[in-house]
DNA sequence: ATAATTGCAAAGTCTTTGCAGTTTG
DNA sequence: CAAACTGCAAAGACTTTGCAATTAT
């Protein structure tokens, strides 16, 4: 399994592992993908990943970022996640959280997928709805740009 | 079908007038996207909406129901809401909820907005960060679709 | 060797846009 | 009549796919 509290670079060779153990192969493309998606911080659009990766290997495309992303998605190591604002990205699966998305300066905070564990028991006891895990990303106003209007 | 019949029209209505009162006109075109949207409860997809007005005018074209949907949503009557399945939907401004979104069966449930609110100023309290209210769908099994394995 | 993987080009969604003709006020 | 609105076709953003060439094992 991907490590725990290891170095990025560690994390990146147990994913690649992974894939190995599981039948795929280690590849450079993987590679990239996967060491953006581990320095990321849990949270990147495809997008964002290819652009990164291309400043190292130009001639990477598009497809392949998705084609890896798909792999890494059947493979239970990564999860795409759609925002409400329409965004989407991709993040590890072992790194579950919701997200603070601040509209104006668009950073993003991380928060634990804890969080709503009180409205989903809630939503259970109340309606016998079972959720289904899924990281959220509340949209409005940091702290900072909260304060200057 | 019939059921609300009435004051579904005259919510309908109140719409176009509302428009008209904005200076924009009144055509069948919108009546005919507003219908849809009044008589679905609060979530439909664009598409959803095209092929139903399609029936009754065959003629109508998707631009012209996403560029309805986008008038509406520039007078604040209709809200476009992204739900965490990658789905979306549009809803009545003045109809405000969440949604308890059934992974098996398609079933939708209605919330109450203020559901999150606890959250919302746990947010706010602890973090400083100010959520902009948006409408969001949980996944997951309802309570028939939980029961049966 | 041989099966997985990649780059490229093309296609598929969903949504938006330019334009010329039509309709509303 | 003038401005707003519509259908149609085309384009744009994002994602997926077919295929021949490449590469890892």
């Amino acid at each position: 399994m991907a490590g725990q509290g290891h170095s990025h670079e560690q994390q990146v060779e147990a994913i690649l592992q992974e894939i190995v153990d599981r039948g795929g192969r280690r590849t450079m493309s993987r590679q990239a993908v996967i060491r953006v998606i581990v320095d990321s911080h849990g949270h990147v659009s495809a997008d964002a990943i290819a652009s990164q990766v291309k400043k190292d290997f130009p001639s990477m495309d598009v497809s392949t970022v998705y084609r890896t992303l798909e792999t890494l998605r059947d493979l239970d190591i990564v999860d795409r996640v759609y925002f409400a604002d329409g965004s989407t990205v991709y993040h590890l699966k072992d790194h579950q959280h919701h997200h603070l998305c601040c509209e104006k300066c668009g950073s993003i905070e991380e928060l634990p997928i804890t969080l709503l564990e009180g409205v989903e028991d809630l939503l259970l006891k109340e309606f016998g709805f079972r959720v289904k895990q899924r990281p959220l990303g509340f949209f409005g106003l940091c702290a900072k740009c909260a304060q200057m209007p």
